[in-house]
DNA sequence: TATGAATGAGCGTTCATTCAT
DNA sequence: CATGAATGAACGCTCATTCAT
């Protein structure tokens, strides 16, 4: 699986052949089949590994007397999962780039994924409102718009920069873990006018 | 080029095999390659063509004293955007799906133009803070958080409700395009909290 | 017709497209069909041409009193060969290089030339035996020998060094075409050793 | 190897399909391709067998006290050949007869080896010069015209007799091989001339 | 538990030929 | 007399999967 991984997330789903994988593992075929049922099989596999981190480390944001409060908790999950993330840049690499159009099954699994992650921020938006935290807006919609954020930052900052070694984005190198992470929750929190 | 855009858009570049183009469009083998190089060229066209039109619709925000307000010129954008992907919700389909892990060469040419489209929003940012408009931030990051909430807006609302036909999102049908186009607004300049 | 041949004599039978050929002719697709029943039938013709020309310069030896010494005769029949050879470079490129292997009826027309051309070397011989100025020998086996030492030599001459602007040969040019006719009828009719 | 070289040998190169190949030796598509890289891999193993076998034949003639009588050696020579072509005759066939216009890769695979073979007789030409054996005279022209002679030669006993079941050549059976060796080798010696 | 030879459906592409205009 | 869009059989090749050993 760790040959696979690496293999997967630097050719893509459908540029990795069989081959590639049992070559680089120094296995024959036919054990490949004895411990995959088929090259979906072992993608299916890897994926689910990073989807059991990352849900390990999402929680629903807390609302309550005991509770740590809500902007420290949304802190802490950011935190955690940027560094999920960047442990396991190989996994969200293909995660980001490549695990779409494979399979109808596949893509649905995936688009569950996101739902599952998108209906947290969404409850945490309705708390939000509930608590007059929140400005009036659609949940949903905004849900979206802030998944849609998170993803692409961090598909910028973890899978597109090690892609080039080249001068393009030399300059501007990212800006650590935590800065971003402020940054992100600043954005989505206050947007971009002066108050 | 329609029977193609349609097929692509439904089951991706991988899984469209040019039996499934030439059947589809009542032509012989022979005929298709008469008038594309290759399944990539056919492919190529076809994004181009949106990227084409995008191109014409997106305009960098202009400042100035006989220019209109910054605001107003934003909402002209998100709106024409918005309805060109709603009338190439094919093509969008496969810009915002499929495009990935097709050829290194066609990567680079995604890269490059969602870097193009990221480059005027930065622009517009680092714009909005010389003016005061915008708050200090880093408009690099920002501007990744505008673009992957739109992305993931306009795919959720143009492209994965087509999808789905099932009983799962029903219930909260997509808000009307103007609408849409203020809440992203809105929440991308102002954000979550209550001012 | 012209465009053809040399394209043929260029890249070979297998290698040429119509294609080429109504693309260097400046024709239509279909206009080449109207003057040609298919790819075959133009090679066919064009070599059909060659074999005019070298059927109308090779003659029978003649003897008998009023006939040219049989040695002057030969000499040239040699010479006139190698001058039509000279002036058609690229139909006896094709007919040496890739006139085999195309179709057997081909094929049969083919060897049905050589088998000619052969046949008035034998007989040749075997006047020469009849006159006592030809050793004992098998006329068929030395008739082969001849003509396969005519082909080698002449393909050499014409055909490869046009081929090769390299420095190989450089350093040895082709000697001239008399000179080199006599050298190989010396060849063909007193062999290698010093007498 | 065996089956292919059957096929490449009557149909050549391109009349040879990899489904005739397979067909013939009753294999899957995919077994081909497990032991040959390519349709043109294997027809280059194929003729790399003969030049080897014909390498191991081949020997330079070597002069001085100890060494065996030149024209003994030749005889040898000779004689080793044509057993070896006997031996191989598909090879033989598709070597003479097929091996031109697949490739300039090939072609120049091709000429390398009808180079060497003729450098060969070139260099025994002029050692027999140096001793006073052979006659002066070109011995670039001569070896051509030697090595034509010899291929003609081969060519019709070994290769275009097989083809020929028919009535044609019948009368006239091909010599046996040391006798033909005989005839060439004095043709090439002595000429036509009574001496 | 491991192997790897064998499989064959399927792919993208080519190109000689036809025929309505 | 010329056109060129259309054809479709055929090709070389790939690769996920199987199964006897």
């Amino acid at each position: 699986m760790d040959v696979a991984r690496t293999i997967f997330s630097n050719k893509g789903y459908h540029a990795t052949s069989i081959d590639d994988i049992i070559e680089a593992a120094g296995i024959a075929r036919g054990t490949f089949y004895l411990y995959f049922e088929s090259k979906r099989a072992i993608f299916d596999e890897l994926l689910d590994e990073l989807f059991a981190r990352l849900a390990s480390v999402v929680r629903r944001i807390e609302v309550g007397p005991t509770a740590a409060p809500p902007e420290e908790q949304l802190h802490g999950i950011v935190e955690r999962v940027m560094e999920t993330l960047q442990q396991n840049r190989e996994l969200a690499r293909i995660l980001l780039r490549e695990a779409v159009g494979i399979d109808s099954d596949f893509d649905r699994k995936l688009s569950d994924f996101w739902g599952r992650l998108r209906g947290l921020i969404e409850s945490a938006i309705r708390n939000g409102q509930a608590m007059g935290l929140v400005r009036p807006c659609d949940p949903s919609v905004v849900a979206h718009c802030i998944l849609g954020a998170v993803k692409e930052v961090v598909f910028w900052v973890f899978i597109e920069h090690r892609a080039s070694p080249s001068v393009r984005d030399q300059k501007q190198a990212p800006p650590d873990l935590t800065l971003l992470g402020k940054e992100m929750i600043a954005f989505t929190l206050t947007g971009l006018f002066t108050r």
